[in-house]
DNA sequence: TATGAATGAGCGTTCATTCAT
DNA sequence: CATGAATGAACGCTCATTCAT
């Protein structure tokens, strides 16, 4: 039994790996085909594994590019922790949180992507892990939120869940505008992206503040 | 000749009428099948006509789409021309039209999302028309921030124009967070969208006073 | 009755003049996009014609090829006439006729293309006019051989019209193979295909000879 | 390990023979349809496959028609094998093959037309296998009328490589009229067509000898 | 568990031809 | 005579998913 046992773990672990394996596979697809060009074949191809075997590890695509959108989701919130171990301060905190998205979006276009994309556009998202890694984000961004109006940062009437969710949707809404008015800011403003990003920071924070 | 030109005049008329009620029926179907699920085949059922006819009032299923998407913003460019009219105060004129956004998502939904959705991920809106559209959206937003401005409202250091590319990214991801995160947050926060969208205003504007 | 009658020479006289309108904006077409992509649209909108108008002057797309291909050669029978009509001794008529086609084939490439095509490839040239040309051309030819068969040029046991046949067959082959094969022929022989369309003529001429 | 490789290699073999399947089917369609008439649809229909499946096989359309067309000339090459074996003389040799390629005509049509058409119009025949085998019966040619030229067969001053693409077209060229001209020929000359090809080989032979 | 052949509806687009006006 | 809007079958091709082995 207890072999049985060992040995269904093993299996487990396996199957996880695999798992991960097609995963990759279909990450570096979407990287040469763009997130919409991603196809069962390519990724069958890039795994060199028979079409038919994705199925087995995955109900769908959908639950693929729904996997990999929770995996951009963890990066995320990774860069979130790093960004802010280093600072004291919450507000500081804060502030690093919102580089560390800009940061994110330059060093991962293709999770920012996700991130971006399917914020703003699933109809959905009833995958639970998908929902949670979303959750998570929100929860994080709520916690030093919330160090930072204990401390005296912010108005006294802020709700800071809701704070929370509004900066979330803003940043999310600014970075989209700089990635598809690129071109148009940055001839418009005779500034780069990161100045127009800076900007937001320090208005909506102090939009926040007393 | 009268007669001909008349006769001509009228083709040009049952020509535009033709091609709105392609448009129309187009829109019927992102109604129902969501922009993605746009097909010729379903328009041309829609509309009952063949396939081919509708190659003869547009190029091809991009014009379509490009064509709903500036009337989605000429609409929302009308609203803002309606919401700010009857304000006097340039800051009031603003907020009022930041709120006829969201109406604007609440009544057409279907608009608001072209609007949102090739704001924000738009490969080339190279297509006159439609980066025309685009940029007169800008164009009023930014007029009236300058008022505001000009009026002692904000921050003598703003940059008007700035702070309208800002408001208008951070808008529209406020509006996408709350289409699809619309559960959550009623549930999260005990209050509805309009509430969240409110402090969002507030917020922003806040930032930019003195 | 007269009058009604010269009325009826105009309009032919006028639907001549159309209908010489109409093939030649499909030659020009066809000398944009080639021989197989001529379309009807195309050339209704080259003649600024109603698409529908085309047909009242040609009963098909077909029929305006086949007069086109007709049109080609007449031009080529004109091309022999030319050609031979400086000559005196029918052999080198007959050389020179031969060599007009190579020259025809540089100065109209689709007249060229229309003779040896449809000359290959053709299955009904029920068509009276095209069967009509191409039986001039034959004509042509033959009466050329038989003249120089006649002063003596050719073995006594040749059959004119059998070696016309010959004759117009292996020269169309030859500017078939230019076409297509010319770099493999300039690059392997290491001549251009002027020589080796003489040492053709040479060769299939003194087959001919005593 | 066997077992597998075994199945493996039953794969390969079936799939072999499916792809010789489709490829029959396809020479059904055009036998019945013309070269042109060939059509996805068609062919997959008389395949009993679905159209999807055809593309497992082949690339696209063009890949099956360059495998038809490489089969072709692999046939007639074998043809002039066949053909020039029983003769021990090159002249006898080189007369036995001109004569095979209008047996070719009369037994495989088909074949012949996909010879002759691509011969004469193909514009990129960079396909490996099509260019391979297209050169593969030019060499065979050569080396015929070289072995004849060596034993004095021809005049001294014959190149022998260029006097076999004129033969080849030349008989292309005859093979076409031939085709395109049967009823007039046999009308006109009161021959039938092998006459006609007889006395071509005569003269084209003649004029290459001393 | 893994395969990969097969599916087949679906896609956007073209174009010769017709016909009511 | 002339129009040009409308047709609709046909085209080559894709791709997520299934299923017998």
């Amino acid at each position: 039994m207890e072999r049985k046992s060992t040995t269904k773990a093993r299996r487990e672990r396996e199957k996880l790996i695999r798992k991960r394996h097609i995963l990759d596979c279909a990450e570096a697809v979407m990287e040469r085909e763009g997130i919409f060009g991603l196809s069962m074949d390519a990724v069958a191809k890039e795994a060199e594994l028979a079409k038919g075997t994705l199925y087995l590890y995955f109900k769908n695509k959908e639950e693929i590019i729904a996997q990999l959108s929770t995996k951009a989701r963890q990066f995320l919130l990774k860069a979130f922790h790093e960004a802010t171990a280093s600072q004291n301060d919450p507000l500081q905190k804060l502030e690093a949180l919102l580089w560390s998205v800009i940061r994110f979006k330059q060093q991962h276009p293709l999770y920012n992507e996700l991130v971006s994309l399917f914020e703003g556009h699933r109809n959905h998202p009833e995958d639970g892990e998908l929902l949670q890694s979303s959750m998570n984000i929100t929860a994080f961004v709520v916690s030093i939120v919330d160090q930072a109006k204990n401390q005296g940062h912010f108005r006294p009437d802020l709700n800071a869940t809701e704070f929370s969710y509004i900066l979330w949707g803003a940043t999310i809404g600014i970075l989209q505008l700089i990635e598809s008015r690129q071109q148009v800011i940055t001839d418009h403003l005779q500034q780069d992206t990161e100045h127009l990003f800076a900007h937001y920071i320090q208005l909506i924070l102090r939009g926040a503040q007393k």
